[in-house]
DNA sequence: CAAACTGCGGAATACGTTTTCCCGGCGTTT
DNA sequence: AAACGCCGGGAAAACGTATTCCGCAGTTTG
């Protein structure tokens, strides 16, 4: 495409930038006929003409303006993707994701960082919507603004980000609030045409994308089971963490299915973090854990937490107590013993969003993403 | 701010957003003195009028609209960053400082990835310089036959620059070729008025954030030292890996501080990867490693493969052979036993990025970033 | 053979802002 | 008292592009 040897000298003026008006110039014709010849509009340009605007504009090096453009346009070649924060590895894969399908569509993507504030990804969606992109990918927190009735047990060591999101029983006044402007804003949006998807975040009138915790869980339950698994302990999150609660869910039917009960005292409710893993396996432990097989801790990292506070009290994981997570991140086969879990395609997820913004029709559209199995050293098939 | 009970109804137009206008007649002021009341300019608005206006605006609920801004006053308020690879922990790191730096300064952030290549990185500069953004970071590979070192024209980089080349560097014309396309266009770039910013990347005429790994590693060896370690091994990449030459330089001299040598025949070149270090400690543990107290791995990806193949070979880490690494990955922590580390501020890397392009003045300046070491148990004190 | 129609170029307008320029009022200075 | 700033308002000209509308050929149609 670009000509190497004769040197790219762009004849330039050197303080402005080459326009489309300099363009037309340059090969003869009009501004309009420029345009149409460029952008290929709907009406036609003559083959000679149209050749010579693409020869001036190559030559001139011109590059169009997308903000005039999207001015001239009303709406703008861009992606707005809001996530959690970039530097988890669970929103930079999905971010990968949706960058990579964006760019394959010509897209730019723009970024915008929500930390674990409903407040902040408000502001960031009116923010965005102002940009008048083609499209708002959601990629948000994993906390459920929407807790039906469910009240959490007591107050103990809830998770700070659950806290901040309409905690408590009933409809929190400030959570549903900012939730009902973030979909009333969307709403907005999606009326005057724009595109919106969500990525693992359901029950709202939008194209979403859902990760299969659900199945996931299931799948690992009885691939433990037929390993020989039989008594097992849960590390999950508060009840207010909809993937936690979806995991927990699955993980307990697969083990129905392989007729095998779980019991309410194992199953440990703790925070949805490294810290949280290690915490509830220094109490298992201290417990005495004679009980327990394995334990499936609801996400890779509680599950790392959980083997090295095991290990710090005189129990090796993956002999005397078996471990599984969910997630597969990297450092899953960098653990000693390598740790089994479950492996969730975000990167796909992320794609399939983008596919489903551009492709799909105005109806609400919803495509799950299945997840796999991963066994490895951290659960041993039993004798 | 926002009022809840009386309907937000925006008195709207449903077809197209409220634009200036709107609000201009609301306030029954004209355009000009609303743009101004609203964006501050340089001319004073009478008080009465100015908070008019901003009551039209609230009551409307007035968003500007970007894009319009971007044509009317040349730049448009975002940030273009191109990294490698956002699910790269060592890239969506400093995405986030790069982000959070922005969003503090009201700046948007759009991003690109370029992958591998520097083709793709060049396609991308070209498309985001369109983009009229404020500022480009370049958050790059870190080998230098794509992207760093040899000066285009006159061969002025002593730095060991040049010799990087040496080892093979099969595309060195079509490497340098773009190389020089990417500088040009960034330096009109920069003519024009945009700021450049380079992360981890020197000898470039744009400012510059840079990774302090020489005296990371001098320190780290001296700390080793200190511990009582006097026999090492090293593991690095290629000679064109810049970040890896830094650090084996810096160590060496760190040793030589101490008053220790660095035996050649256990100095062994890698890939840059965790197989690269798994690879390089098979090989080491094969040859019998008697003589081997410590293995030092330019990266904490390489030194968790080598602990695993020390392990596959019958050694303990920690207790056979202490291993250190750099970089201070998460997962540093979560192996067994925790990597002793040289920890890398990338996400500050990032801020400060963003601040040297808001902040400095013509001239290219330089940050760096310092390091700090952080001693593990996988380099227990020797007795 | 006139009339309608088609294909395409160009002038002009629109898009939503910012910014320049002009203008009138008012307080201060000779 | 006239001249001279200064302050702030508004009309209008940008900014760079897409698109509507008009007109001119050349072609088809009745």
């Amino acid at each position: 495409m670009d000509e190497a040897p004769p040197a790219p000298v762009p004849a330039a003026d050197a303080r402005g930038s080459v326009t489309l008006h300099d363009v037309a110039r340059e090969a003869g014709v009009s501004i309009a006929t420029a345009s149409r010849a460029l952008n290929g509009s709907a009406r036609n340009v003559r083959t000679e003409n149209a050749s010579r605007v693409r020869a001036a504009a190559a030559k001139l090096d011109y590059r169009p303006h997308p903000s005039a453009q999207a001015v001239a346009r009303g709406s703008t070649p861009t992606v707005a993707l809001v996530v959690g924060d970039v530097a988890d590895p669970y929103f930079s894969a999905i971010a990968a994701g949706v960058t990579q399908a964006a760019e394959a569509a010509g897209l730019v993507v723009t970024m915008a960082v929500a930390g674990r504030s409903p407040q902040r990804e408000l502001e960031l969606v009116r923010t965005l919507r102002g940009q008048r992109p083609r499209v708002i990918v959601l990629a948000g927190t994993r906390i459920d603004g929407t807790t039906a009735s469910t009240a959490p047990k007591d107050g103990r060591a809830v998770d700070g980000a659950a806290a901040s999101a309409a905690p408590g029983d009933g409809r929190a006044v400030g959570g549903t609030d900012t939730r009902g402007a973030l979909v009333g804003e969307l709403e907005e949006y999606q009326a005057a045409g724009g595109r919106v998807v969500m990525v693992s975040q359901r029950d709202l009138p939008f194209d979403t994308v859902t990760i299969d915790n659900t199945g996931g869980a299931h799948r690992l339950a009885r691939a433990l089971a037929g390993a020989g698994y039989r008594r097992f302990a849960v590390f999950r999150a508060s009840e207010s963490v909809r993937t936690s609660r979806d995991r927990v869910a699955g993980f307990t039917a697969g083990l129905r299915a392989a007729g095998i009960s779980l019991d309410d005292r194992f199953v440990i409710e703790t925070e949805f973090t490294r810290g949280g893993g290690y915490e509830a396996a220094r109490k298992l432990a201290e417990r005495g854990a004679d009980e327990v097989e394995i334990v499936f801790a609801v996400s890779d990292v509680m599950a790392i937490g959980a083997m090295t506070a095991f290990r710090d009290a005189g129990l090796v994981p993956g002999e005397d107590i078996a471990v599984a997570g969910f997630d597969d991140i990297d450092s899953a086969i960098d653990v000693t013993p390598a740790l089994t879990s479950v492996a969730v395609p975000l990167r796909e997820a992320g794609q399939e969003a983008m596919r489903l913004a551009l492709g799909g029709g105005p109806a609400p559209d919803a495509v799950q993403i299945s997840t796999r199995v991963v066994l490895r050293e951290s659960t041993p098939a039993r004798r």
